[in-house]
DNA sequence: CCGTAATATTCCTTGACAGGTATATTCTCT
DNA sequence: AGAGAATATACCTGTCAAGGAATATTACGG
């Protein structure tokens, strides 16, 4: 989880699976449609690699990287503990700040 | 979307985040919880305020942070487009790579 | 108004990480 | 085997962000 995040967190990253999505792709290709050089292309899908995001085959001297689902799923299934609880922490709010408040009056009524 | 995940890339800020997934709190029992110093905690919740990943409602001396939902939707929304393609990219990976072979093969043989 | 609690901000230092460039590696074709 | 693609790795450098410590800020009670 930790990893997927702060693999998906530098930009350029982000953009190599958003193109991913599309369809799998050459490391050269890659380079060419987001306009960097092949170095830092391998070098950002080692990290995608090691992160388990993408997977490579190879073909001839190319090699074709495309997505895996595993991670998106592990995202998925993190935030699907949000979307459960969100919402009703945003009801209780009132609640939480009321207690807090009056745990900080009594804290006060206690020290006189 | 860039800015929630490198928020959420910090081991540290996604711990905040997951401490406040349970409810809301204020910086100093953040800072217990996790056993880190006020200062750093005071830092966490700024990038994660800027985010949008978090609210403050100010209680007395206190600030008590808590989630806002929308991030999270958004992530949601993200990741959607994902879970559609995913797969069938995953059974097309094949073809693709079929592809990528043939395509290879012509250039070499148009080099003739 | 003063003291104190809770939090935010500032300044500094250090480590990680991304880009640039050169080079190594791997594979294919002849 | 040799040449040339396509890709990976190594090394260097600069930048940025996180932690530490001190200090500023805000809010409350007396």
């Amino acid at each position: 989880m930790q990893n997927t995040l702060s693999a998906l967190a530098e930009p350029n990253r982000l953009q190599i699976i958003e193109l991913l999505r599309r369809r799998p792709l050459a490391v050269g290709e890659i380079a060419v449609r987001l306009r960097l050089r092949q170095p830092q292309v391998s070098k950002h899908l080692r990290v995608l690699s090691d992160a388990g995001l993408v997977e490579v085959h190879p073909v001839a001297q190319q090699r074709i990287y495309s997505l895996r689902a595993e991670p998106f799923n592990e995202l998925d299934a993190w935030l699907e503990r949000y979307r459960r609880t969100v919402d009703e922490r945003f009801d209780r709010l009132d609640d939480i700040l009321r207690e807090q408040k009056e745990k900080g009056e009594k804290d006060h009524g206690h020290s006189k």
